[in-house]
DNA sequence: TTTATATGTTACCAATTAGTCACGTATTTA
DNA sequence: TAAATACGTGACTAATTGGTAACATATAAA
């Protein structure tokens, strides 16, 4: 488990990465148009940066014939963080009230009707 | 601000670094006590750690006398926790309200009598 | 069937990183 | 004052990493 999040730390080490989590929140893109998005890299570069998402689970990828959907996992970003507020829940007991906010905001607006069956 | 959030991830890639910043939590320490707990690590690779972590201002080092006490700065932590939160709230709103509970028991721990005047 | 599209793999390179070593400075202790 | 303690810095090395190039396979479209 340890060994596992710390290819998930090392994963989101880099800003190119965190970027492609970002793109794949949006929900699930083939390969070329997550290599569209970064036009300063070469399609290997990127797909380079996928396999280590894939390696760390963080991004899961299934075929549709000649293409590749990756979305996303949140699984270990999940671990991390609940692992890390007990860790440091001491040191910030008022930005945890804060988070509290946010979860109850979070709360109230899945019960609202879902935009995304739009 | 997002420039200095990319350090922050960097430094925490590294397992050495987490658990260092693991010993800081129960509160400062001297370089030297550090040092100690990675026998398998020279002291000037220990001390390459708290470099990076320093300048990721993770760390705080202040002198007394031959001494470095070196303490944790738990901001940069909170500020990557809040705004990844944030990100992926949509995902999570279940565990987010898993970490509300974890945020209402920090908060009364927070209201004991403190144990650290002991 | 041929051509186009989507993606994969291996090799290579430059930069970065994790670690050690040699030498050093600053402060404290005897 | 000399010796011990605590830590710093630059140089070096091997490994890793972020990126590209060359070559390739698989699938879809014409």
């Amino acid at each position: 488990m340890s060994g596992n999040l710390d290819h998930v730390w090392k994963a989101l080490s880099d800003s190119t990465r965190r970027e492609i989590l970002d793109l794949l929140r949006d929900g699930p893109r083939t390969t070329s148009e997550i290599v569209e998005q970064f036009p300063d890299l070469s399609r290997f570069g990127v797909m380079k940066h996928l396999d280590v998402l894939r390696e760390a689970n963080l991004v899961n990828t299934r075929s549709e014939g000649r293409k590749r959907i990756n979305s996303l996992n949140v699984t270990p970003i999940r671990q991390i963080m609940e692992r890390w507020i007990h860790k440091y829940e001491a040191y910030w007991a008022n930005s945890l009230l804060r988070v509290k906010e946010v979860a109850e905001e979070a709360a109230a607006e899945k019960k609202k009707p879902s935009r995304k069956k739009a």
